[in-house]
DNA sequence: GCCGATTAAGTAAGCAGCTTAAATAAACGT
DNA sequence: ACGTTTATTTAAGCTGCTTACTTAATCGGC
């Protein structure tokens, strides 16, 4: 297959993809996760999209601000209010103001959330291996350069200090 | 690295392409592209959407219902009804009913349009050869067939027959 | 040839996720 | 102490999608 045939092939594929990543994840399938949720009183049937999963994301290493979030995720100031906003809703995730600088809020994990995070993005991880498990190990190396040019090459690549 | 870091990388990587991919295409951007478009009396500063592009390629191949339109984008009815309303309304394309069956309205380039439809591909397919141009062909075809892979997975794979 | 069922498209209402602009509140610098 | 900057939130609005319903045309049995 010639270079052009290929790229019109991802030029045919990125918008659907787009759209697919755009759905959010029902985590009510996933059995030993529905046990946890429900065993914290965590609302079940809720859904997860991938902006709240990449906010989970983020917080995996420790509390961040809002600001951190909206840049390690790319998006503006209010869009990361608003999906803390969804996630504090849901008791995922608290606000706390940082001692040192009471302007900013720090978003945290409400206690023992660490663990459903976890087990959140395992639910999307499990689906990506899935759909790698075609791919050897080098094919999957090339896959995720791919990737990152091409996120990189359609904007500025965002999330890089997170 | 190992097969669990590399599907983190995609992990954290795939919403942020999501977020990219949904952004329309300023086309205004494209100096050649742009004299196509005013000559032939297009409104200048249109944002082209993923979606729009998608429909203009499947016209590629000729006129399409709009039902077909909404299968090989993988979108409802009513979605590829407003995608058709606003490329009509930006007279890109047009309805016309089908001869054989008044019920189908066969959606079509205006004419001359099939040539700026290619130029308006083109700029995304510049995007991505630039991206990809890192990629060997090896790489390259590896990459395809992981966004394959991924696609797939993330939802009941639509555009098959287009 | 008529009538109910099916099918294509469009309309209506609503939601999620993003944007920018403006409001609020705290901290900082001189 | 006061004006400026910085962090967040609020408000308003847009796009792209969804489902449920309407309208219009075709089809199939009698």
């Amino acid at each position: 297959m010639d270079r052009e045939r290929l790229v019109d092939e991802v030029l045919i594929l990125l918008p659907a993809l787009g759209r697919e990543l755009g759905r959010p994840v029902p985590l009510e399938m996933e059995e030993e996760l529905r046990g946890e949720i429900s065993r914290r009183g965590l609302p079940v049937g809720v859904q997860v999209s991938p902006g709240h999963i990449q906010v989970l994301i983020a917080l995996a290493r420790g509390p961040r601000s809002v600001g951190q979030i909206a840049d390690s995720l790319g998006v503006s100031r209010p869009a990361a209010t608003q999906l803390v906003d969804r996630l504090e809703e849901h008791g995922m995730v608290h606000r706390r103001p940082d001692p040192a600088d009471r302007r900013v809020h720090l978003v945290d994990y409400v206690p023992g959330m660490h663990e459903v995070a976890r087990k959140i993005m395992g639910v999307r991880r499990r689906q990506l291996n899935a759909a790698l498990d075609g791919l050897n190990d080098k094919e999957a190396l090339a896959f995720l350069k791919g990737l990152k040019a091409i996120t990189e090459a359609l904007g500025e690549m965002p999330g890089e200090e997170n």
